[in-house]
RNA sequence: CGGGGUGUGGCGCAGCUUGGUAGCGCACUCGCUUUGGGAGCGAGGGGCCGCAGGUUCAAAUCCUGUCACCCCGACCA
């Protein structure tokens, strides 16, 4: 393939385009390889185009290395299939509905999950067809209420989603497993640095999910990680529990007055000047803080949940989310104050918490207030707080619940050492669906005893127009982008570094010739009129690996072949040019 | 949805405060020169100033409304 600038449908940037922000998008749009086309939708150019396909390509060969089957739905779909999972209405406004001429509801799929498991419904029906793998790469729609960051979040993207049918939960776990394995395969090729963090899966609860992150700081997803083998998404991190402490020697828990006090701040500053203590000063981690919020929950039922916590951390809400689902997180409002007046605001203590209290509100605690833990907290009086309140001679609560805030230095549940806090991009996420669209859509086929059971199944996804903006951000450097070799839009740039002398193009373009002959894919800058350091300074934006410049070297009769990345540059004969530089290229 | 910002030629921007019929750099076209690190000179083409109302003799500029886009947050396989 033999693509020359003079004629490719390009126009490479001076500058940044404004709207900008992270280096993929920035790079992508000055190479010329995407043009925004509408908020969260891009076109790709030719070079571009190369790139996806290439990533396309090798996700593809990696899930037919697998033993996965390539199938291909069309992305606009009836309104029923959904409608009977109940996502028409659960995936909320991500989910692009239309109507037809006729007034009839249809989508934009998000993700095809129903339409993989009717499928199969329509064509198997007996266990020995079992286990099956299907996969597309397709176009996704999701009305994202910010697309973002270029490739990174959009609107329209194309995802390869794959579906595991099997009749066991231990197929399922085999499934996965083949699903796992190929993934780290696929990513090893794209030359994408990843880690696999458990994630939580929802609702449900119990089945596994994994999600791969490409660690970067442009990421949206946060996670954690030890020194160790731990890592996991923030919502998944589960909180080591103390043993409990013995409190025989605790003195009685006492009220005294705290004027003024109606935060942690506020009152470890009182603690430290009218209470303190021989040992060392009150912190905001002496302190039980309680927050309050209002649960809603899908029958339209709502509920007021009270968390307490260690002053020195914040209720985290992504986590608190997670632990609550399918009941969504609503703020504990002035009017439902009014409604509890047990709840003294800025002075609430577990004693007015709990079922079996007063107010009767449910009260979880960070896993960290174990018993024997003494607190100083809220006495439900303004103004005044209790010291020495012991969890588990004092105050009981109904139980504990994941939702402070990691922070780094935390130590890992496994004991792999502390934790530290990074941002990624997701690029894959595994995850074991188990029944649930198979008991909506009736996915059953009989057992070996003739019994009908109902089919498990997994999804596993992989971003490939996400993963060319995580290659491109993991791999570009000051002056422009650095393709792996595998995923570049060539595998040489040959640049005539001239702008007039025949002799150089002469060389050049047979050069680039014999190594197109020889099965490479060459991007040859051929244009006249332009200057050397034009055609150097587009090469190294555009990001092809290896750059051959053809140019003064000629008289002393060699070429220069150049690493992009390492810009190592060596001289070759112009005589049998192509064989070594081919040679040269692993792979 | 909350907060912030921006809409002027393909790209990056100035002009707006103080209204007078649009400008700079890059890119593009033509000519001459130049040719190993984003060349020089000269001559050109291209913009209903996001859109709709309003004020005014006159609106890119002032007023009202509206739309779009970007960033942060919320949300999100």
């Amino acid at each position: 393939m033999l693509l020359r600038m003079s004629t490719l449908f390009v126009r490479t940037l001076r500058e940044d385009p404004a709207d900008a922000e992270i280096p993929s998008h920035r790079l992508l749009v000055r190479a010329g390889y995407i043009r925004r086309a509408a908020s969260g939708g891009y076109t790709w150019l030719p070079l571009g185009y190369r790139v996806f396909r290439n990533v396309e390509r090798i996700v593809r060969e990696e899930m037919d290395r697998m033993g996965a089957q390539e199938v291909h739905f069309p992305s606009l779909l009836p309104r029923e299939p959904y409608e009977t999972s109940g996502r028409w209405s659960d995936y909320g406004d991500n989910l692009f509905r239309l109507k037809d001429r006729r007034g009839v509801d249809h989508l934009l799929a998000p993700t095809h999950e129903e339409m993989f498991t009717l499928l199969v419904k329509d064509l198997y029906s007996s266990y020995k067809d079992l286990p099956l793998w299907i996969y597309q790469i397709q176009t996704k729609f999701r009305d994202e209420a910010r697309p973002r960051a270029g490739l990174l979040r959009l609107r329209e993207f194309v995802m390869k989603d794959s579906y595991s049918f099997d009749i066991s939960d231990a197929g399922l776990d085999a499934s996965y497993a083949a699903h796992r394995a190929a993934y780290i395969a696929t990513f090893d090729r794209l030359g994408l640095d990843y880690v696999i963090v458990s994630a939580m899966s929802g609702a449900m609860g119990g089945s596994r999910s994994e999600e791969f992150l490409h660690p970067n700081e442009v990421g949206e997803d946060s996670f954690v990680r030890s020194a160790g083998e731990y890592a996991a998404n923030v919502e998944a991190v589960r909180t080591p529990v103390p043993d409990p402490v013995p409190y025989d020697d605790a003195p009685p828990a006492h009220v005294e007055d705290t004027p003024e006090t109606p935060t942690i701040d506020t009152l470890v500053a009182l603690a430290n000047e009218r209470f303190s203590r021989g040992d060392r000063p009150w912190s905001a981690g002496d302190t039980l803080k309680n927050v309050l919020v209002m649960l809603a929950h899908p029958d339209g039922t709502r509920e007021p949940l009270a968390i307490g916590l260690p002053g020195d951390r914040e209720v985290d809400a992504k986590r608190l989310q997670a632990q609550v689902d399918p009941a969504t997180v609503q703020p504990f409002t002035e009017a439902d104050f009014t409604a509890n007046p047990a709840l003294v605001k800025g002075y609430i203590g577990p004693a007015a918490l709990g079922e079996k209290s007063p107010s009767g509100i449910r009260y979880l605690v960070d896993p960290r207030v174990v018993e024997g833990t003494r607190w100083l907290t809220g006495a439900n009086e303004t103004g005044r707080h209790v010291f020495d309140l012991v969890c588990g001679r004092d105050f009981t609560p109904d139980g504990t619940i994941e939702a402070a805030e990691i922070k780094s230095g935390d130590q890992a549940p496994d004991g792999s050492g502390p934790l530290e806090l990074a941002r990624g991009i997701e690029i894959g996420h595994i995850f074991q669906l188990g029944r649930k669209y198979a008991e909506a859509l009736d996915l059953q086929v009989l057992d070996e005893n003739g019994k009908l059971v109902t089919v498990t199944m997994g999804s596993y996804g992989i971003g490939v127009s996400r993963a060319v903006a995580a290659i491109a951000e993991s791999t570009h450097d000051q002056a422009g982008l650095c393709w792996p070799r595998g995923v570049a839009p060539a595998d040489i740039h040959v640049v005539a570094a001239t702008g007039k002398d025949p002799a150089v193009f002469e060389v050049a373009q047979r050069l680039a010739q014999e190594l197109v002959d020889g099965g490479l894919a060459v991007l040859y800058d051929d244009r006249r009129k332009i200057s050397p350091g034009v055609k150097f300074t587009d090469a190294e934006l555009i990001g092809v690996p290896t750059i051959v410049t053809v140019g003064r070297g000629l008289a002393q009769g060699v070429v220069e072949v150049r690493d992009r990345r390492s810009d190592q540059r060596t001289d070759v004969p112009v005589v049998g040019a192509a064989a070594s530089i081919h040679q040269a290229i692993p792979g």
